[in-house]
DNA sequence: TTCTCGCCCTTTTTCTTGCTCATCGGTCCT
DNA sequence: AGGACCGATGAGCAAGAAAAAGGGCGAGAA
């Protein structure tokens, strides 16, 4: 255990190489965790009826009904096709429905049902659960400085965000 | 596993409903993140013509080559089944090939081609580079922080592993 | 004022990854 | 041999992205 592979290629030597080891084990390790997460969240709340990515639609919905699939998909980090089909794959389920806007004809509003009002402590709790079970044995601080670095990773990701 | 859910996120105001709303946006955030960092590695190794996944196989390869699909999906985190098919999409695409193995049978060897080969400093050099990216204004310390609290949420979230 | 063009939002289509369940074939043990 | 086991593969379902189509709204031009 442990197969240190050390050195790749060694087109350098300098120190900054160490900083990019690190950075090229970071996506596989980032991509291997979300995965666990995403499985596990599947679990959780494959009782409850729906399918991993479509837990934050319920929750977001929750906070704020009524939303445009844009903003769901904005909100939630997907593209918007993404967010059409799956909010399509909801209403076919029962969760949400979607309704005309009466002033912008070209807007369509997601509510939630009665089905999908009664999933939602369901589903927060699972995902709050899931999250709990993942940081099992995380002091406080560290829980927080995962946040932090995950939500730094993210906006240095994004394209648009490019103040550099 | 304790499924007990037990209190909710209205009394109790103990330091643990601290750590439980955290834990609660932990799997968003880590979901975000992963999405991000795969969609920019999907757009740096989509000119080497592979996509998002196939990265892993080529690199794992390039270390070991030779390897059984299920020993792949082991090593890259997936099931079988995904190896199977990225495999023979990979196949058809030119980067690797399979060849059967002389003493099982039921064994099949995954080969880099010569494509393969060559795209592996490009593979190699996109993961970095958008690892890099990610931790952009990150510290040496930070970084492998990232690392290690990654690969403790991974292992917490093992089904088998649960040596607790 | 009315018509038309451009823009924005939504949806459709196509591609791939990933998981679960099920199947097939080869090995190894009994 | 025959059956159990392991590894690879096939089929079905869903998420996610990119490209492109469809539709409505508003602004500008005649």
């Amino acid at each position: 255990m442990s197969k240190k592979k050390g050195e790749k290629k060694a087109k350098s030597g300098k120190k900054k190489e160490l900083a990019a080891l690190s950075a090229a084990d970071l996506a596989p390790a980032i991509t291997q965790a979300a995965r666990s997460v995403r499985t596990a969240l599947s679990r959780s709340i494959s009782d409850s009826g729906l399918y991993a990515g479509q837990d934050g639609v319920i929750l977001a919905l929750s906070e704020d009904d009524g939303q445009t699939p844009g903003q769901l998909a904005a909100r939630l980090g997907v593209k918007a096709p993404t967010m059409t089909r799956t909010i399509g794959r909801m209403e076919a389920q029962g969760f949400v429905e979607r309704r005309a806007d009466g002033h912008d004809g070209r807007l369509t509003k997601v509510h939630l049902t009665e089905t999908g009002l009664k999933s939602v402590e369901s589903i927060g709790q699972s995902v709050a659960d899931c999250g709990a079970m993942a940081v099992r044995g995380f002091s406080e601080k560290e829980v927080r400085t995962l946040l932090k670095l995950l939500r730094a990773v993210e906006h240095n990701l994004q394209p648009e965000a490019d103040e550099d």
